[in-house]
DNA sequence: GCCAACGTTGGC
DNA sequence: GCCAACGTTGGC
């Protein structure tokens, strides 16, 4: 099983709206590096989500529930097609008992090389058990 | 292939 | 609203 974070802007489809909805077709990533991390999930895989832009921090853990296939939004575009976009299916799990800023993430020495600090611009990334569980332990999960 | 210009993301 | 980081585009 593998850990990752996924990053979306709370007014644009935020934690409350995922899980209104219940499960999330996660689509529109348009970065290489993005999609690739994409393509490595497997169903069962969790998830920490993000919220970027207004308040940045972890809300909230998710699942792998199927793991990479082709943008449906894109099907027919082959100008799109080639690149290879993917989605995954993404259900909610819970939401943490406390947010995890960024600014705690930030403050914490065992958290300071994570790739939401080192490359801030990445929308999906993995994320290393120990700091995964790190995470939920800040948030008052563990 | 290099690099400047430009657009986007995301923190503050 | 501003700016830094960085990815993409296009001229040469």
């Amino acid at each position: 099983m593998n850990f990752w974070l996924v990053k979306s802007e709370p007014d644009t489809y935020g934690w409350h709206h995922f899980t209104e909805q219940g499960r999330a077709v996660w689509d529109g990533v348009r970065n290489y590096q993005a999609r690739n991390n994409l393509r490595a999930m497997q169903p069962g895989d969790q998830v920490l989500f993000y919220h970027s832009v207004t308040k940045p921090g972890v809300v909230g853990l998710a699942k792998v529930v199927r793991g990479a296939y082709p943008d449906p939004t894109v099907a027919d575009d082959p100008a799109q097609t080639k690149f290879g976009w993917v989605v995954v299916d993404l259900e909610p799990v819970m939401a943490l008992s406390k947010p995890v800023t960024l600014s705690q993430i930030k403050a914490e020495p065992l958290l300071a090389n994570m790739g939401l600090i080192k490359q801030s611009r990445l929308s999906v990334m993995p994320v290393r058990p120990d700091e995964f569980e790190l995470i939920l332990k800040l948030g008052d999960e563990l």
